[in-house]
RNA sequence: GGUCCGAUGGCCGAGUGGCUAGGCUCAGCUCUGCAAAAGCUGCUACAGCGGUUCGAAUCCGCUUCGGACCUCCA
């Protein structure tokens, strides 16, 4: 198998991916809080890890892939003492919480399938694991980590660290982190301002709570990872993701829960981050206002676009840059984007009918072309490398159709398998209008139109020959003269 | 204030101690009835200052600027 390497935040290296139990393969990400659409950074996120499933599956592992869904918990201003962000909305906008819940998620599934990403192997919510977190809740607090205080349950972050590292993943030290804290006396029912909620008493106003040992009330944010990552994928598991502004305190707590519960083991071998979005240099967020959804992205209905661009030029665009790089929105690299995608589908449309010949091209240059493509793949998903070795292939397919290079039947079939595999199956890019929707009837059509038209060309009749070029092209078809015969497209 | 990361040509964005990134843009050329497409060629790079080295955009230090997370304040 090819050999692949992953840059692993928690080690801060470049390490070969030795899976626990091949070919099986384990992969828990942190999906959307459910309580207001998705912009295009949480898309960014979301695409990074369809890429490294998508990769792992194309190398021949079998993932199961963990994506929840997080539907209670989630307290506005990260901070203890804020509101449910879905009890809040649900409030503001006068609907039971499950009712934001179901739109939410229904949003954020049609946006993940038109920049076509994979569906994971499971979808857990948090609202149908309270069960197993009042469970895990239990076995921290029998281990000796967590501690009740007035109907809540809090996780002590240093008793914890006491007989286990904290702060390993985010680089923090438990030292700066006190040193850094004021301690607020009275007020807190935490022990220390380290500490983070595993369960929170509900107030009376409070819509979304359930029964448990300590109170009526509801999970904290970080649990629900931790429970579900270790029901369907075990109490150690091959990858973890997320975005990079998940790191702490998040992930941090849930390497905490995880060992706090089960022992000393590390729940993740690799943990992977994807890097933020930014909007002329900062972190698209709602909290910044900066953000817009995929729709406006495509309608371009919002101040920061200055026109729609579609979802595949999107996920071209996102994918020009490294997953562990931030990446900055602007109309002007979106434009980019759409023309050099524009010219990387047509040469991968054009595959299948290349003109054969006998003699063929050198034999070793196409296997040299699909190496670089996986030494690019394996080296960290490197895609802005693969999309450069892509390019050579674009100019090689050019080349052939206008016959400076030549092709064999099976080369040609090497080609094609090797190139859409990367385009298509990797990167995850279709061809958009392209194939025309219904169907035979275009086609024929437009073959008539062509025909005519080369006739007229033939009797040097360029008036007629440009009245049919204009007049398509004013319908958004594009006529395109060859040198045997003519071809279109439509934009 | 703490921790960490970044600064590449008109725009976006890779990368390695010495060997073309790539896409888009712009200019010229080839092809073409013209155009488009395609091909070829060219174009302004590695924030600044030191240091290590035969050689650094790539390693080290400092400076400036920017960002992320945390904290604090409000």
């Amino acid at each position: 198998m090819q050999p692949l390497y992953i840059q692993n935040s928690l080690t801060r290296k470049k390490e070969r991916f030795t899976p626990l139990s091949p070919p099986y393969v384990g992969m828990y990400v942190c999906g959307p809080t459910v309580y207001s659409n998705v912009h295009l950074g949480n898309v960014r996120t979301f695409l990074t890890f369809d890429i490294v499933y998508r990769y792992l599956t194309f190398l021949g592992y079998q993932v199961r892939y963990v994506r929840n869904i997080t539907d209670v918990g989630h307290l506005t201003g990260d901070s203890d003492d804020g509101e449910d962000k879905i009890g809040k909305k649900a409030r503001l906008e006068n609907l039971e919480p499950m009712e934001i819940v179901q739109k939410y998620t229904n949003d954020f599934h049609d946006v993940m399938r038109i920049f076509n990403m994979k569906s994971p192997s499971i979808e857990p919510s948090a609202t149908g694991h309270i069960v197993e977190q009042i469970q895990m809740i239990q076995d921290i607090i029998e281990r000796g980590y967590g501690y009740e205080s007035n109907g809540s349950v809090y996780f002590s972050v240093r008793k914890f660290s006491e007989d286990f590292p904290y702060g390993e993943l985010s680089g923090r030290r438990i030292d700066d982190l006190l040193s850094n804290t004021r301690s607020l006396d009275g007020q807190n029912e935490k022990n220390d301002p380290l500490d983070f909620a595993l369960w929170k008493k509900a107030d009376a106003s409070h819509l979304m709570k359930w029964p448990s040992p300590w109170s009526e009330g509801f999970p904290g944010w970080h649990l629900e990872c931790s429970v579900m990552s270790t029901k369907y994928l075990g109490k150690t598991f091959d990858i973890h993701g997320g975005g990079m502004d998940l790191k702490f305190p998040h992930h941090e707590c849930e390497i905490a829960q995880n060992i706090g519960a089960h022992g000393g083991e590390r729940p993740v071998n690799y943990w992977m981050h994807g890097n933020m979005l930014t909007v002329n240099g900062r972190k698209m967020a709602k909290s910044e206002g900066n953000g817009f959804t995929p729709d406006e992205l495509v309608t371009g209905n919002h101040p920061l676009l200055e026109r729609g661009y579609s979802p595949m030029t999107v996920r071209f665009f996102m994918l020009q840059g490294h997953y562990a790089s931030t990446l900055d929105f602007s109309n002007e690299a979106l434009q980019a984007a759409e023309k050099g995608l524009e010219r990387l589908m047509t040469a991968i449309v054009k595959l299948s009918d290349l003109p054969l010949s006998v003699e063929g091209m050198d034999d070793t240059q196409i296997p040299k072309l699909m190496e670089r493509c996986a030494q690019a793949m394996g080296d960290d998903f490197n895609t802005p490398i693969l999309i450069g070795v892509l390019f050579d292939g674009v100019k090689l397919i050019n080349n052939i159709v206008s016959g400076k290079v030549t092709i064999s039947a099976p080369q040609r079939q090497q080609l094609q398998e090797g190139l859409e595999g990367y385009v298509l199956d990797v990167l995850g890019l279709e061809v958009e209008n392209k194939a025309s929707q219904n169907g035979g009837d275009e086609d024929a059509l437009m073959g008539l139109l062509v025909d005519l038209r080369g006739k007229a060309k033939d009797n040097k009749d360029w008036a007629t020959a440009d009245t049919i070029r204009d007049t398509l092209g004013a319908l958004g078809i594009t006529i395109m003269d060859g040198k045997d015969g003519s071809s279109w497209k439509k934009d």
